[in-house]
DNA sequence: TTGTAGGCGTTATCAC
DNA sequence: GTGATAACGCCTACAA
């Protein structure tokens, strides 16, 4: 085999040196107009754009970003692109970052908490920062990541190095209690989740039944997965030990979707028979009939807030947990 | 100009030499260390090491990816990440890339097709291959990416530079209205959306109709914006003028949720009083009760072809293009 | 085991 | 207007 110019096996980069033997000049020639920069004869330009189209060249971004900066690339890490809590959060992030003229390099756990080390580790050596949504602990992900910076979704980052985006349920969570109690509840059961690192939610639900003098015995306050499998485990076990609940606040709105279904199975009327209270403010839930009731959070501006603190662990300033609110928004399963 | 990246002052970046000079050795026993290769005394690789966290050394991707191949990197571009028939898709790039090593940086039009070029420009330059989802016709799509590969998601390309997944509307829809014509309905209309390129849904829906013998007069099918608002208008137009229609095929899901809105708020039982099918098999049509029927697209499977597909082009090798099937699937709304 | 060239593809700087 | 030449930060030889 004579040449090696075909794309087939052993092509070569096409470079901008071969463009300039192509078309008669020096590579720094071809620079010039292939980046329409300083002063070129107009009809050079075009010989040199010819001969780089004719031979299909496109510029090396990684030779580019060696000698400039370079695009400013962000990693995001979700557990599950799929679970419609995250794709309102991941244009949070992508259009947070489009504005600042940055990429986005997404990855999904697949909903396998194993799986994060990995990705984090070949994530980690491809971007400036991180932004993730995890479940490992912050000693583990420290390890995986090794000095990039990083900015934790789900959790107060108990890492110093970490920058942290979180949820405040406490307005949300008292607002819904406080709402269902006005409405005359007197027996609220909550499907919680355990894997949450922090039982937020749970502690300011009892703290707030208890505020409104509205007890919760044991068997009202169920653990299931975080799953519309595990809120229909959850309200059905609820019902079992008690069924003289009048209402259910979930964990969020997917948990909410399973319980609302059992809810329905059971022959049980929402609201009527029993009121329903989601978290996340998933649009989803809409769709229902009645429209689930929810602790609404704004999962977009969680992710532009993110790209916010990234940007400030990037610049090497610090970076103090920032919160995010919920309200109740009131729907109709309630 | 740069000066502003690290901490405070002048900081410039942290290099191999950097460190090997505060570890009192060369960068290429810096490197070694790094990177776990060749015969490294412990020792010296520990004193280095430490070195370079101290001194948060953090190899530069580019002149890795300069050096070595580099990662490869796939753009994908979807008119918007929170529409809920992009996440399945964006998840089977993501799957599909991850499998090959390859990551995927992710870019959302925001809905509005003006924005394809710009974010074409800039993609093109930071990826390997471009996989998308486009509205814009192929001139003005293959100006903007210059030579980068290019996989079409939702039409056949033109240009033959461009690879592309394709959906097989066939099978799906004629299943649809030879089902509904076995459930005995004559009088069946279509809301169409009129910005897909190549108008095959209803050019099938009208073929199979005919097939079947079952008329479909004027005002029969409508087209409307492919959106839940528009879903609701189409089927209030639809019911203005042909008030008999039994059932109603919607160009997607989402248009159809907006139709059996409508439907509701016209009074109407959902089978009973109108059958509906959509189009897509989105998961959330489960939630409706009666769940919507729908013509089923495995949609993470398409962005897995679309993988193979950017694949190929990276290989120089012939993409043909390819079809993804349709089927149709029972819920609850025919 | 460790250090010394050399080059990866680009852009920037300065002569010509 | 155009062309040498020198970085950019790293890795793969090869030499010590």
């Amino acid at each position: 085999m004579g040449e090696e110019q075909q794309d087939g096996a052993g092509a070569r980069r096409v470079t901008l040196r071969d463009v300039a033997k192509l078309a008669g000049v020096s590579h720094q020639t071809v620079s010039r107009a292939i980046n329409d920069k300083g002063e070129i004869d107009p009809e050079t330009r075009r010989r040199v754009l010819d001969a780089a189209r004719e031979l299909r060249y496109r510029p090396s971004r990684f030779a580019r970003g060696l000698v400039s900066s370079g695009t400013t690339t962000i990693g995001l890490l979700v557990p599950d692109v799929v679970n419609p809590f995250f794709p309102e959060l991941i244009a949070g992030v992508i259009d947070a970052a489009r504005d600042r003229g940055w990429q986005v390099v997404v990855s999904s756990a697949q909903d396998d908490v194993d799986r994060e080390p990995e990705l984090l580790r070949s994530l980690s050596g491809q971007v400036d920062a991180l932004i993730a949504y995890l479940f490992q602990p912050d000693d583990v992900v420290a390890a995986a990541i090794g000095g990039v910076p990083l900015v934790l979704m789900n959790r107060r980052p108990r890492d110093p190095a970490f920058a942290g985006v979180d949820i405040d349920v406490e307005t949300g969570v008292r607002a819904a209690v406080r709402h269902l109690v006005a409405r005359g509840h007197r027996r609220i059961g909550m499907i919680d989740c355990p894997h949450a690192q922090d039982p937020a939610r749970r502690a300011v639900f009892l703290d707030e039944t208890a505020a409104q003098g509205v007890p919760v015995p044991d068997g009202a306050v169920v653990a299931v997965a975080q799953s519309m499998a595990g809120g229909e485990s959850g309200l059905a076990a609820l019902y079992a030990t008690r069924p003289q609940l009048t209402a259910v606040l979930a964990f969020n709105d997917v948990v909410a979707l399973g319980a609302y279904r059992a809810a329905r199975d059971l022959g049980l009327t929402i609201p009527a028979d029993l009121a329903l209270i989601g978290f996340d403010g998933l649009s989803l839930g809409e769709l229902l009939e009645p429209p689930l009731t929810t602790i609404y959070l704004d999962k977009r501006r969680m992710g532009e807030l993110a790209v916010a603190q990234a940007q400030k662990l990037i610049a090497g300033e610090p970076a103090p947990l920032v919160l995010q609110g919920t309200e109740l928004l009131l729907r109709g399963s309630v």
